[in-house]
DNA sequence: TGACGATCGATGCAAATGCATCTATATAGA
DNA sequence: TCTATATAGATGCATTTGCATCGATCGTCA
């Protein structure tokens, strides 16, 4: 946990020393460019980025707003609606990974051999989707 | 990144469906615990538990106007003060240690070996206090 | 078809966080 | 000693988070 919090606190600061926003909006940005033109609904962001669904309501909210996403109706439901990037924020994506990878290469890689990142990985791995707690 | 937001929030619900505050005040009641009856200048709990000055700050008001710590005048420093956690603060801690330990021990201790743990222990031991971005 | 519970997404309000700044005391240097 | 600078901790204000709940649509089942 403390060595999580470092890191990601780290990573903030470098984001923001280069005047880039938070981390929320490469995360999400992140997943919507993976999945591309066909955009993703906000439930399926909920899923993936772990955020709680009524922050990544706003958030997309705060990404439109800044022309970073855009919303789509959906055809075949009429609750929901689709979110795609638009150029803008896979531009802004780009930036922002230019510094962020920079730092998870500076306080990571730097850090530990290709070997010690595969082991890594492996436990932590492990440690995900952890059973529901009694 | 992932699996630690993951098990920060398991160990949040199980705290908060136990009725329970939130870890942040088990952090600075775990450090005064450690610290005994001499208590801990703020700025040391803002050292140790990675939170920001301010956020120390007002957690400390909080946990004061509950009850879970003191706040004493210090001798040879005006401008500065001691916390020290109350008898109250020490029963918290313990009844939130009951509910933490147990969600660490079924979401990381079920999941790994001793020997795991180690290796894991190791390798992020390594990542703590990287050295300051380029 | 009509009623009912479930799901999608938004939002009002309270609490917490981040940022900048402030007050007060301490320390160092002319 | 007097002044300048640094450090400890608090706080006003804007933003974000958390919680509960809402409105709307969907799917199911009588």
């Amino acid at each position: 946990m403390r060595v999580s919090r470092q890191l990601l606190e780290r990573a903030e600061d470098a984001l923001k020393d280069s005047g880039l926003p938070p981390l929320a909006w490469y995360d999400v940005l992140h997943e919507l460019a993976e999945a591309g033109e066909g955009g993703l609904r906000p439930f399926q962001l909920t899923e993936r980025t772990l955020f709680a669904q009524y922050n990544i309501s706003r958030l997309l909210a705060r990404l439109e707003a800044d022309g970073q996403v855009e919303k789509l109706p959906v055809a075949d439901d009429g609750r929901g609606q689709t979110i795609r990037i638009t150029g803008k924020g896979r531009e802004t994506r780009r930036r922002m990974w230019v510094v962020y990878g920079r730092s998870i290469s500076e306080l990571v890689g730097s850090q530990l051999s290709n070997d010690d990142l595969d082991t890594l990985s492996a436990l932590l791995g492990r440690l995900r989707d952890p059973p529901a707690l009694a």
